[in-house]
DNA sequence: TCAGTAAAAGTCAATCTGACTCTAACTGGT
DNA sequence: ACCAGTTAGAGTCAGATTGACTTTTACTGA
């Protein structure tokens, strides 16, 4: 018998990863949505989430829910807005404090798919439940128009990487081509990330060299408590 | 008889404006207090600010607020973040979400000033109910580092102005001086102010030409629902 | 051993930026 | 009436940055 008068709070989480379409072939942005299993919108698509519990964290609320549903642990995780519209939802009124997280590919893989969980590209989803069709938007514009891509774009890779998987997350991201050898200049002087002296064997071609992030530079905007997770 | 079983919604704003400081007779930025009327922290400064009423709208509560409490009607409003850890408030939990607003300088001179509501200077507050403190941290953070400033520097100024009030606001902000040749080069080449054709006059210099803001430009983050307040 | 391909380095011109100089336009004091 | 002081606003120049492009290096597979 909790008291109705009061706004109920959930909080939903926007994750993103990177996986080739098989349309284009090119690297894009897919984020898993859940089957409501109750109503309103029973049935629709929408975000991971729930209510949020009496002593727990937004941030925790945000990953543990994630986790629960989708069986992902992201590598960010930032909180991205509150939506607060009265009539968002259709029965009582719920504030929902939103989280966007960005998950490895291959963390991805791993991920729970089943009836209730699924993949979708970023800009080719289905009707969601609620407002979150505009969530989503929101969540990309700010992916897309984040000044630090440096954490961004290796939150979405290993340990260790190429230059050319690098530039392939900015391309996704960017949505445009990137010239190798000026991508090469721009990252090598950022300093962002750290030769490891490492290279691909077994390649057709010329064996490229392995990078590791470098964490001694840079911190993005993850609100004001400063590095979360990642 | 409303559960607290659920946490509580409360809305608050960090108000920023501009005005000389009487130390360095350079541009600063303000904010205004409120005392708190009642436990917990009884006495001390805080943010403006109140429950959310049922069904009112999350910037439209703040907008009341500091309206109520200050006086005042700001010419840029937009959600900062929500801060709900558990134990930021003694007592019940209580989750805030926060605006940032910036008003012009004439109006937050007719803004109410009594016992319990006063400005200080930024970078001089004294020690602040609950987290209230490194709230304010966090929206100079994001004031200092938005890349938009057109829209935000002109929400400090009136309908016209001359480069070198607008070129104070950057200054305030960025906390240094700039080149006002190279500063009116760049302003210039953006376009996102117009030459209304008038001057100042009675100025004991050169009179300055007075500037509009160009409205057809740029989009600032206003979160996901657009321009919402100026 | 050669063809194909991607990595990685290098070149060059256009643009941008910061520091600086120079001229224009006004008022207030003598 | 005019000069001193001050700010507005235009112009110059060198160094840094960026995009487009070329060249060289290093590998595999036929």
């Amino acid at each position: 018998m909790t008291g109705q008068l009061q706004a109920a709070l959930a909080v939903s989480t926007v994750i993103f990863t990177l996986r080739p379409d098989p349309a284009s072939d090119l690297s894009t942005l897919w984020l898993p949505l859940v089957r409501r299993t109750r109503e309103p919108h029973l049935g629709q698509w929408a975000l991971p989430g729930g209510d949020l519990p009496a002593d727990e964290e937004l941030a925790a609320a945000a990953a543990r829910t994630l986790r629960e549903t989708t069986g992902l642990t992201p590598k960010y995780l930032e909180q991205l807005y509150t939506f607060g519209d009265p009539g968002r939802s259709p029965g009582g009124r719920v504030v929902s404090v939103v989280y966007w997280a960005l998950v490895e590919t291959g963390e991805a893989a791993l991920a729970v798919v089943d009836e209730n969980v699924q993949w979708f590209p970023a800009d080719r989803l289905p009707p969601l439940a609620f407002d979150h069709n505009r969530i989503v938007e929101y969540a990309l514009w700010r992916l897309r128009t984040k000044v630090e891509y440096s954490r961004i774009a290796h939150a979405f890779l290993g340990e260790t990487f190429t230059l050319a998987q690098l530039r392939d997350v900015h391309e996704a991201v960017l949505q445009k081509a990137l010239d190798p050898a000026n991508f090469r200049r721009t990252i090598e002087s950022s300093g962002t990330v750290v030769d490891t002296g490492q290279r691909v064997a077994g390649v057709p071609h010329r064996p490229p060299r392995l990078y590791r992030y470098n964490d001694s530079v840079n911190a993005t905007d993850l609100g004001p408590f400063g590095p979360a997770i990642g």
